[in-house]
DNA sequence: TACCGTATATTT
DNA sequence: AAATATACGGTA
């Protein structure tokens, strides 16, 4: 985790470890969000009011996400920060029971929720009481799961492990490497957390949103050109129809107008497989290059996929690397090795341009991209549109001068690893340090065409989008038949029914009953995941096969993913706090049984059926499909997405065709 | 690890 | 209009 800021928090043994001196209780400030310790003397902007300072976040969470909108009171923040140590210096608290009073003083509440009486809005609860992280003791934001089964946020995890602990903060089991140094996001709870929360916001209001997680479903018309990329493989492979309708250089999401086939537009959190099938869904045009732009217009959009070891992925907000500066003689398309400097031109330039404007810039993260906790396992993900708020450049790791850029995430939809309801909310930009060493600073001077609207409290544009200079994609005039959309309804599901959906095992698809999570985020049935590896030791000789047989250590693969869990089944821990929960929601499932009426579950073909008089191969149907229900609970996570399944998701009322 | 079909921006 | 340069892919 590099972080940025030379500001640091105090270690464990309680010195500053900027400068080393251990603070007084009256000068250390504990961060609401990772309940760090920090000496307010190094700190380079201290809160000033009295709400600021109990919901104070420290440099490394606020970096990140939303600050509290600054009051504007000034205040005598002391006696509230005394009471904060007063708290923090009883001994008869646990450090538990300090946290959640430092909560209650700081929202001046007990306890969220109470209300809303109605038995639905107590999922919440549900999940409130088994999940909790331990350190911020909320529900947990970006959840990690460690192998022992206990349920972190990203950052409060990654603050302890800064700090140098190696154990688990709830039962003192050790933490192993590769979790401490790349902890995945578990995207089941991230769906369900958020799903709970939406069922709460919405109990009154309209129909409740979901966030499709949908595979791409459709083969290109023509996926090959010739015989020989045919042969070659699909890296050798024309890329195919592209199936919106927005031009090449259209910026900003892609909205159901332009998804003739589908009619709701590319969502955030979409997957597709590779390169060329983000590419068929307009979100990343390029299927080789990382920046879709020209010079003189702008950039439409990026791909983190991990090939520039510059960039600094944190989430909501990113350091970006330029392109350019490599030696690509030979017939290369990529090469690690940088050999000259880049400069703001060409797709540099055209970044700059965006930058300078305020446009969205899409950005989509590639599985390719090892050192982020929110690149997606497998496959290509699209994560929303950015903002480039400034951009310079530097000496890079490698010693050339590569072009640098803040991105900013800045849409309306919640980003896939949090559990938030709604998108994002402006926020102070995060202090670069590698700006003390930036030539060339640029900075946007206008006001940004894309925009935060306080009264529509949305992002939209405030100035015209430019105009397009390329015809928007053709293939999709040709036929003016509109797909047929396939009409799915099934009978509809209560907040738990689908929030039990969501628990679905990746292997049995059932709820899970006893639930284990493993390192690398996947959640399994006890029995199912112990049963993949029936048969298979621990340890195994391995006597043919090409290779030198080092360690004894036998390989065994995640049933989901190929990370090694060899480790994790050893000692193999149930996810007791997810097992609370699914315990829970089940048991009042059962109490509140409605007799709901049946609905006609339709055939859901994907829509295969094109209007058109298309040569659709038939194929892609691999999957026997079986039509959901909640005993088919596939869980809809991007992350979870192992197979080529497709999600059938009905949430949505109005999705009826025309 | 080597290698190549492709798409597109930019230059000729 | 055609040629050239470039690209954070993907596969055997």
């Amino acid at each position: 985790m590099a972080h940025d800021s030379i500001q640091l928090p105090c270690g464990g043994d309680g010195a500053c470890m900027r400068c080393k001196v251990t603070p007084p209780t009256e000068e250390t400030l504990t961060c609401s969000i990772c309940a760090a310790p920090w000496h307010v003397g190094c700190l380079a902007s201290k809160p000033e009011t009295l709400a600021s300072t109990l919901q104070w976040h420290c440099p490394d969470c606020s970096g990140d996400p939303l600050l509290p909108p600054s009051v504007a009171t000034d205040g005598s923040s002391s006696e509230l920060f005394v009471a904060i140590k007063a708290i923090e210096a009883d001994e008869s608290l646990t450090e538990k029971e300090k946290a959640r009073k430092r909560q209650e003083l700081v929202s001046g509440r007990v306890e969220e929720d109470g209300g809303n009486g109605k038995g639905e809005s107590s999922v919440l609860d549900v999940l409130d009481e088994s999940l909790n992280c331990s350190f911020c003791m909320q529900l947990p934001d970006r959840p990690v799961t460690t192998p022992c089964g206990h349920n972190f946020c990203l950052k409060c995890f990654q603050k302890w492990i800064g700090q140098g602990k190696r154990t688990c903060a709830k039962c003192r089991s050790t933490v192993p490497p590769k979790m401490a140094s790349q902890p995945r996001i578990n995207s089941t709870l991230v769906s369900v957390i958020r799903m709970a929360k939406l069922s709460k916001s919405n109990a009154a209001a309209g129909p409740l949103k979901v966030f499709h997680f949908i595979h791409n479903q459709d083969r290109p018309d023509k996926a090959f050109t010739t015989e020989r990329a045919q042969k070659a493989g699909k890296a050798n492979a024309a890329s195919g129809k592209i199936f919106v309708t927005v031009p090449p250089d259209h910026f900003g999401p892609i909205t159901a107008e332009n998804d003739p086939d589908r009619n709701q537009g590319v969502l955030v959190g979409e997957c597709w497989e590779d390169r060329l099938e983000c590419r068929q869904w307009g979100a990343h045009l390029p299927h080789v290059a990382g920046i879709a732009g020209q010079s003189n217009y702008g950039a439409q959009s990026v791909a983190l996929s991990g090939g520039y070891e510059d960039d600094e992925d944190h989430g909501e907000w990113f350091l970006y690397t330029g392109s350019g500066g490599r030696d690509l003689s030979g017939n290369k398309r990529t090469n690690k090795e940088q050999s000259f400097d880049q400069k703001f031109e060409k797709m540099n330039e055209a970044l700059r341009v965006s930058c300078k404007k305020g446009y969205p810039v899409r950005v989509v993260r590639s599985h390719k991209e090892k050192r982020s906790s929110y690149a997606p396992e497998k496959g290509v993900r699209y994560d929303g549109v950015y903002r480039i708020e400034k951009c310079w450049r530097k000496v890079g790791i490698q010693g050339f001068t590569v072009c640098r850029y803040l991105f900013v995430r800045c849409d309306n939809e919640p980003a896939p690893w949090t559990s938030d309801e709604h998108g994002d909310q402006p926020r102070p930009l995060p202090a670069i340090s590698e700006l003390k060493k930036a030539t060339d600073i640029f900075e946007r001077k206008e006001s940004p065409s894309w925009d935060f609207d306080e009264e529509g409290s949305r992002w939209k544009w405030k100035k015209a989008p430019p105009p397009s200079k390329k015809p928007a994609n053709a293939a999709d005039l040709k036929e003016g038949k509109r797909t047929r959309k396939a009409i799915r309804h099934s009978r509809k599901l209560s907040t738990r029914e689908r929030l039990l959906k969501e628990f679905g095992c990746l292997i049995c698809q059932q709820v899970m009953s006893l639930p284990v999570t493993t390192p690398c985020a996947h959640n399994f049935c006890k029995s199912c995941f112990e049963a993949a590896f029936t048969g298979k030791t621990a340890i195994r000789e391995r006597n043919k096969g090409g290779r030198t047989l080092r360690s004894q250590k036998n390989i065994l693969n995640c049933p989901s993913c190929p990370t090694d869990i060899s480790d994790f089944l050893q000692d193999l821990q149930v996810n007791r706090e997810l097992m609370d929960v699914i315990e829970s929601l089940k048991q009042k499932s059962e109490e509140n049984e409605e007799p709901a009426e049946e609905e006609p579950m339709n055939g859901l073909e994907e829509s295969t059926d094109l209007g058109s008089s298309d040569e659709k191969t038939g194929k892609k149907t691999e999957n026997v499909d079986p039509k959901d229900d909640l005993e088919n609970a596939l869980p809809n996570c991007e992350e979870e997405r192992t197979s080529k399944r497709r999600k059938v998701d009905t949430a949505q009322v109005g999705d009826d065709d025309l």
